[in-house]
DNA sequence: AACATTTTTTGACTTAACTAAATTTTTTTA
DNA sequence: TAAAAAAATTTAGTTAAGTCAAAAAATGTT
């Protein structure tokens, strides 16, 4: 008995009710509460809880409004492994024949949307305007960088930060008299996985 | 006529079809190259990313992993209000009677699950064990740190960064002579968004 | 112990998740 | 440019699971 079904195994629902039931208890809510606030039934809620039944996307996001969360809290997430970076062995990459240099923060966990570089922005340096999925928090750590969000320019020196939506078209460059560098961080799954080049560091 | 259902509308599927439809054109797949790789129908996964159905959570899950993301970045996203924060103007803030300050670098976006947090440790200070859940990425700007995760410890100099899930049991403690300083970023939604005493500048 | 509240279980409804196949559209080939 | 092939969309249908209300069980309060 052949089965044509393809490659992939139905997949168990990526959902933690026990996820749903501690948020529901720190905010101090009954099933009740939550139900009535979510707009669904108690029964329900209850078996959601224990993993016994699984929400419609749409029902979720009642769900994660009433908890005044995200969906993705609720989403179940697979072991990582763990990642530690040294500041002096990191090496420093850079995309194509471009002058800005980068160091991975971060590391590819399995489920994870966290990415962060470190970027080494050269005197004069200005950057294409780009948008992409996810949020964005700039931390600069030296120099003076002029940051463009939308119809807003925006000048930033040592210590300030900014967060965003990467969706806003958005550009940086900087306009000091030293290199600047910054700490970017993203919830952008892997969008800057781009083919990279080791360079000898300074 | 009274409709006896509670606070909550419906909630529209917060699923992006676009989304879905984007990532499977820059892969190069036809519909039917990735409806056979996730083991769902191309009929209706045509339907799916013109949001004219929504799958379920667990055929969501086989089409991230088909297409190697994760769940989040199928999921739509509200508009947001950027921020921006100066070095020189933050507040520092301290919980209840610990030593312990922080200044907040990120805002608190609808929806969104970035949080970032610049972080002085005194000499000596050391946190209890603690973990949560979500992503973390600690990036170490001055000091010495001592960081237990789990059964391992690290010490961090100025430079190094560390990335780990939070529901590892961790702490850390400033074993230097100097006050540390790190930025720490994560993606558990609003969780250190308790009391909070303003202190005066340094 | 009695009562109230909360949670879980149960049996049922219904509708939307999902299918296969037909049709249409787009792309490729000669 | 026409025909063939490939890709995408539409359609009609099945069915199982999302979800309900009510009953039962568990827990909490007095």
């Amino acid at each position: 008995m052949n089965d044509p079904r393809p490659a992939q195994a139905p997949e168990k629902p990526p959902l933690s009710g026990q996820r749903i039931r501690d948020l529901r208890r720190r905010a101090g809510l009954t099933l009740q509460a939550l139900s009535d606030q979510a707009g669904i039934s108690v029964g329900f809620l209850s078996q959601v809880e224990r993993d016994k039944g699984t929400p419609s996307l749409g029902t979720l996001a009642q769900l994660a409004s009433a908890l005044g969360v995200s969906i993705e809290y609720f989403i179940a997430t697979p072991r990582a492994n763990d990642s530690i970076t040294r500041g002096q062995e990191r090496e420093r990459f850079a995309i194509a024949d471009s002058s800005l240099q980068y160091e991975g923060l971060s590391t590819d966990l399995p489920g994870g949307t966290l990415t962060s570089l470190m970027i080494h922005i050269p005197v004069g340096y200005s950057s294409e305007l780009t948008k992409h999925a996810g949020e964005e928090l700039i931390v600069l750590l030296e120099g003076t960088v002029r940051q463009t969000l939308g119809d807003s320019t925006f000048v930033l020196n040592a210590g300030d930060t900014l967060h965003f939506m990467g969706d806003t078209p958005h550009s940086f460059a900087n306009i000091g008299d030293v290199p600047a560098r910054m700490v970017w961080t993203g919830t952008s799954p892997r969008l800057i996985g781009q083919k990279r080049t080791p360079l000898a560091r300074d």
